[in-house]
DNA sequence: TCCATATGTCGACGATAATCGACATATTGG
DNA sequence: CCAATATGTCGATTATCGTCGACATATGGA
C-alpha cells in the first residue's frame, strides 16, 4: 500500500456517516448488511448512503454482493488489514521503546486470541 | 475516543502533504523536526505546511515546542494511540475468528518487543 | 408482463478544503 | 533598536465534497 492508496482509504473513512457504516459492518464480519437496513439504521436518505457505500467499496475497505434484490456490503478484511498494517508499520521505525507503550495500550483492544 | 474526534483525526491524515510530515514525524520520534525543515523536505511552501501542522496539532496527533526562533514539532503518542486503539476496537466486536487472520499479518509490522 | 421493492446514477446546489501571495509576529544577535 | 531568520495569519481563488430530488435499473412474484 503506498501513500495515495492510503490517503484514499483514510479519506474513506473520514466521514461520519461513511465511519458509521464501516464500523456497522465491522461488527457483522462476514454476515454483512443490505444497502438499505444500513441506510434505515443510521437515518440517511438511501442514495446519499449509496454513494457512501461506493467510496467505500472503492476504497477497498468493504465487498459488496447480491443476494435476491438485495444488495449486502461487508467488510473486506483484506483491504483493512492493509490500511491498519501500513499505519502500525510506521508507528516505529528504528525506536521500538518509544512505541511499545503505545502498542500496550492498543493491544488489550483487541480481541483476537493471540494478544 | 467518539466518532467525532476519530473522524477528525482521520480526516487529518487523510491529505497527501499532512501524511508525509505525520510519517516523517513518526520516524523521529520525540526529537521532532523543525517547521522549516519539514516544509524544506516535502517540498511545500511553509505557510502551507504550517497550515498543514495546524491541523495535525489540532486532531491530537502532533505537538509543538519552541526552541529558540524554531518551533519543533513531533507525534503525539497519546492521541496517536487513542486513533489506533479505536480502530482496532472495532476490528472483531464478537467475532476473535474473523479477525485473528487481520491482525496476524498487522503485528509482525510492527517493530514492539512484546509482539 | 406489470407492479412493488431495492438499489444505483445523474445533476445541481451549498459547504468545506487546499493553496499561496502578502503581511504580521516572534526570536536572536549585533 | 534594527536586521535577519523562522513561523504564523489573513484573504481570495479554485477545487473537491456532501446532500438529495428525480430518474434509471434490477429482481421477484402475481
Amino acid at each position: 500500500m503506498d501513500i495515495t492508496t492510503t490517503v484514499k482509504s483514510l479519506g474513506a473513512l473520514a466521514q461520519e456517516s461513511r465511519l458509521a457504516a464501516f464500523r456497522l459492518l465491522v461488527r457483522r464480519g462476514v454476515e454483512g448488511m443490505a444497502a438499505g437496513e444500513i441506510a434505515r439504521t443510521l437515518s440517511i436518505p438511501h442514495n446519499t448512503m449509496s454513494s457512501h457505500l461506493a467510496i467505500l467499496v472503492n476504497a477497498g475497505l468493504i465487498n459488496s454482493r447480491r443476494e435476491s434484490r438485495s444488495i449486502i456490503y461487508s467488510i473486506d478484511f483484506g483491504g483493512t488489514r492493509e490500511l491498519l498494517s501500513f499505519l502500525m508499520q510506521d508507528c516505529c521505525q528504528g525506536q521500538p521503546e518509544l512505541c511499545a507503550p503505545l502498542l500496550d495500550s492498543v493491544l488489550p483492544g483487541c480481541c483476537a486470541p493471540n494478544c
